[in-house]
DNA sequence: ATGACTGAGCATCTCAGA
């Protein structure tokens, strides 16, 4: 089984790369962030052509994230539970597809909107925790993705390209990842190469991407039976240096069975 | 110390991204 999440940054303007990427990578369920659209404009198309079918939580401009799958799925949930019922952002995506619970998350970054956008990011990590915590009490097996706007450890970003008060390091946010860690999740990247820079994101500016100056903020967690099954991991680092490209590339993960 | 890239939208500027 092959499980991939991807931060488009436009699905519209990514749409060709996507298409191209699934003929040759053939994942099982892609999930995407940063769609940048209402359901209405997703290019599903495109993607049902190729045998993906697309579940699309869309939002007009920002967020909004989808799954395509070429396996059966279930959409089980379009808002992250536990968040107050007018919240109307698109960052929450769950599936079933058999047995596996797969998440696909859309997390705030946290850098605007000041101290209340800030309050947001940490209130909807709270509540992903809360959710993923129900899940572990009803033994089910979890492949939780997306874009976490989380650089887990210093490793986790380059020198320079984040200041130390960036919501994305800053500690209560690292608190908040390590919590579901402490939950019995494995971070799947991690578990295979311990040690060393694996980023998932380079910036636009600042030719982030000729200085290697990046971020690891886009994670697969795994619940420990999942974790079994761990047979790869890996961000496709060669999106990147294509022609406009997005800025996060995709990531990979390989599960046994 | 400075500058700065991409996308969307009631758009030739502003907001957000990270």
């Amino acid at each position: 089984m092959r499980i991939a999440t991807w931060n488009v940054n436009s699905i519209r303007q990514r749409a060709e790369h996507v298409r191209d990427w699934l003929g040759r990578v053939q994942p099982d369920v892609l999930l995407l962030q940063e769609l940048k659209c209402e359901e209405a404009a997703f290019p599903a198309a495109g993607f049902t052509e190729l045998g993906y079918s697309a579940a699309v939580v869309g939002q007009k401009a920002y967020n909004g994230v989808a799954a395509l799958a070429r396996v059966p799925v279930e959409v089980v949930h379009r808002k992250l539970p536990g968040l107050p019922e007018d919240d109307a952002q698109a960052r929450y995506i769950e599936l079933r597809a058999g047995a596996l619970t797969i998440i696909g998350i859309y997390l705030p970054n946290g850098n605007s909107g000041g101290e209340a956008g800030y309050a947001y990011k940490l209130a909807w990590m709270e509540a992903l925790a809360a959710r993923v915590q129900a899940l572990l009490d009803d033994d089910a097996d979890v492949v939780l993705t997306g874009d976490f706007n989380v650089a887990p450890e210093d490793v986790d970003y380059a020198k320079g390209a984040l200041s130390a008060d960036d919501a994305l390091v800053r500690p209560e946010t690292r608190a908040r990842y390590r919590r579901l860690l402490w939950l019995g999740m494995t971070d799947a990247l991690r578990a295979l190469v311990p040690e060393g820079p694996v980023y998932t994101f380079w910036d636009y500016q600042s030719a982030a991407w000729q200085r290697n100056s990046g971020l690891r903020i886009d994670h697969f967690l795994l619940s420990p039976r999942v974790a079994e099954r761990l047979a790869g991991c890996r961000p496709d680092k060669d999106e990147r240096g294509k022609m406009q490209p997005s800025d996060h590339v995709p990531v990979v993960l390989d599960l046994a069975g």
